[in-house]
DNA sequence: AATACGATTGTCT
DNA sequence: GACAATCGTATTC
């Protein structure tokens, strides 16, 4: 079992966040998002990346948080920082997706240490759309944090 | 069949 | 800050 503590998330609201994957639509790609809480979704992006999702609402609606970082335990912080190096260092493939993430023998348990303390709140990451939203939370300190401080300044974006 | 693009990362300037 | 790497997916022809 892989011991880990999730330092990094995102959420993605589903069909009105067009950020989301689950925004233009059901694919055989995000199907997964429109299962039961607790499903795991990853999909593969720029050729090279790998990025680890869980949904999180009822049955038939596509909301979801992207797991962006985590302290592995007895690794180092750079291994579990950001969403590509996590799900490579985790060893986490598509094969994953779709699967209850909640099941013992999932292929990917992570537990977590003790709760995240500090959450700061930021803009999202890397996205084109919607880039106004404050739905980044992270653990301000940790030092497996992609990005330690916000993309912006929250007041220069409209954020709060 | 061809094309455009992306919820990233590493390297170089 | 700019940009290349690299390929599955969705869209369009």
């Amino acid at each position: 079992m892989i011991v880990a503590r999730i330092v990094e998330t995102e959420a993605y609201l589903g069909q009105n966040d067009p950020a989301a994957h689950a925004f233009k639509g059901r694919t055989p790609r995000t199907d997964p998002l429109w299962g039961p809480p607790g499903t795991w979704y990853v999909y593969f992006i720029y050729g090279m990346h790998h990025c680890l999702n869980i949904t999180v609402e009822p049955e038939g609606r596509p909301g979801c948080v992207l797991i962006r970082a985590a302290e592995i335990f007895k690794e180092s912080p750079d291994r579990g920082r950001g969403p590509g190096r996590l799900t490579r260092a985790l060893k986490v493939n598509r094969t994953l997706s779709g699967i209850r993430a909640f099941d013992r023998d999932c292929g990917l348990w992570l537990r977590e240490g003790r709760a995240p303390e500090n959450v700061s709140v930021s803009p999202r990451i890397g996205i084109r759309h919607a880039t106004e939203k404050a739905l980044r939370f992270f653990e301000a300190g940790s030092r497996s944090v992609s990005s330690p401080r916000p993309p912006q300044a929250l007041e220069a974006r409209g954020c709060v």
